[in-house]
DNA sequence: CGTACTTTTGAATCGCATCAAATCTGGTGG
DNA sequence: CCACCAGATTTGATGCGATTCAAAAGTACG
């Protein structure tokens, strides 16, 4: 496991670059097939990870078992909050064929004890998945679903092109898939939104305009 | 303004524990009346704050000129995520008579550079920050009021103190100020809640009860 | 070809937002 | 002390939009 060609790797996940070449040395890479859970809410930590590819869905199920998305990692780390907590804080769940590379929590701990440069970077990029989740909130605040569609599109830079399915799409977005695929419709219809295939983007300003003329 | 007395601030806010002697030494202290701003979206930083007495929105403005408070900040640091980036990212108000500490981006800045010690702790408190988000988006993603107010009420351990209005809550829940009294008035009757003046409790766990029968 | 899934469309319902207005509250000034 | 005002709080009536339930069509896979 430890063949891993790190060059590409950093290419394609520009995240990794933070890693020190020490805590390189202990991470394995995994594979898995949609519905495999990599870990669930509240086990004792395995690791912080990283996406290479596919799409791995973090859920909380309720207590009246509604399932709400957290997050879909689609690229970059995800857990790494557990690893000051020692606990999972909700499941790990593929949602496609995904490949995910695995940092053990001790070496992870280690590096952060051991290296300081890590930990500045550390804290950056804490500071910046702070802000990812500040604008998630903000855009689940919102009521309409075409705003909120859209506010994810231009917080993706005003163009997404989708990975998983658009079901989970919807649930990361706080809504039903129906909900989605027909404001997606509108959007669409009115001029909003130019979809091709799994490319979506915003084609002019949001105007004025509370209903479909 | 150096005549700050620690001692009796790290009880009331214990996240102040974090903070190097320093970086004490910089600090000081901004008394706020309702309606001050203390900074606005995309203002240079001035620095991080924490707050001692009172309640700071933390709102963000739509272009359409929606506000969605992002987070009421009744206690502990806010802004911490600006000292990475250098801006601002949403405005700061006082919703009450506010005394709030404020750390100067320099020298927070420099603390982190200068103090190991510090920096770890740092991360902890960002990875806690991120826990409390995330709680935060899975109560956004509920869809039924009244099962969103149970949530925030047992996040914050089965019972709340209102410090602010009620409206802000409302605004922080991602709901109408009439739906949270609403609401509120109808887990009380059912028994589900338990309201003291400003002391809201829970008073069972939550049955399986579609509707008020 | 059949199974399991996503995607899509339809129809009915309901909860929350919205608009409106009355009451209550604390604070100010005459 | 009272009149007054600007807020928050509370209650009411209405409508829209998203959920919900249902089902058809499309797609991937063995």
């Amino acid at each position: 496991m430890d063949r891993i060609r790190w060059q590409a790797l950093i290419e394609s996940q520009p995240e990794l670059a933070l890693i020190p070449a020490k805590l390189r040395a202990a991470a394995d890479c995994l594979a898995l097939e949609p519905g495999d859970t990599l870990f669930r809410l509240g086990e004792p930590l395995k690791g912080v990870f990283c996406v290479l590819d596919g799409e791995v869905l973090l859920i909380r199920t309720g207590r009246n078992g509604t399932q709400v998305v957290l997050q879909r990692a689609r690229g970059g780390f995800f857990a790494e909050a557990s690893v000051t907590t020692g606990r999972y804080h909700c499941d790990a769940v593929a949602a496609v064929p995904c490949r995910v590379l695995r940092f053990p929590s001790q070496d992870f701990r280690g590096a952060l004890a051991a290296d300081d440069a890590f930990r500045g970077k550390w804290i950056a990029h804490l500071a910046h998945e702070v802000l990812k989740l500040r604008a998630q909130c903000e855009r689940l605040s919102i009521r309409s679903a075409a705003q909120r569609i859209v506010h994810y599109i231009e917080s993706e830079g005003g163009s997404v092109t989708l990975t998983g399915s658009r079901k989970a799409w919807a649930a990361e977005l706080g809504m039903t898939h129906e909900a989605l695929y027909r404001t997606l419709r509108r959007l669409q219809v009115d001029g909003a939104l130019e979809v091709d295939a799994n490319r979506i983007s915003i084609r002019q300003v949001q105007r004025r305009r509370p209903k479909a003329a």
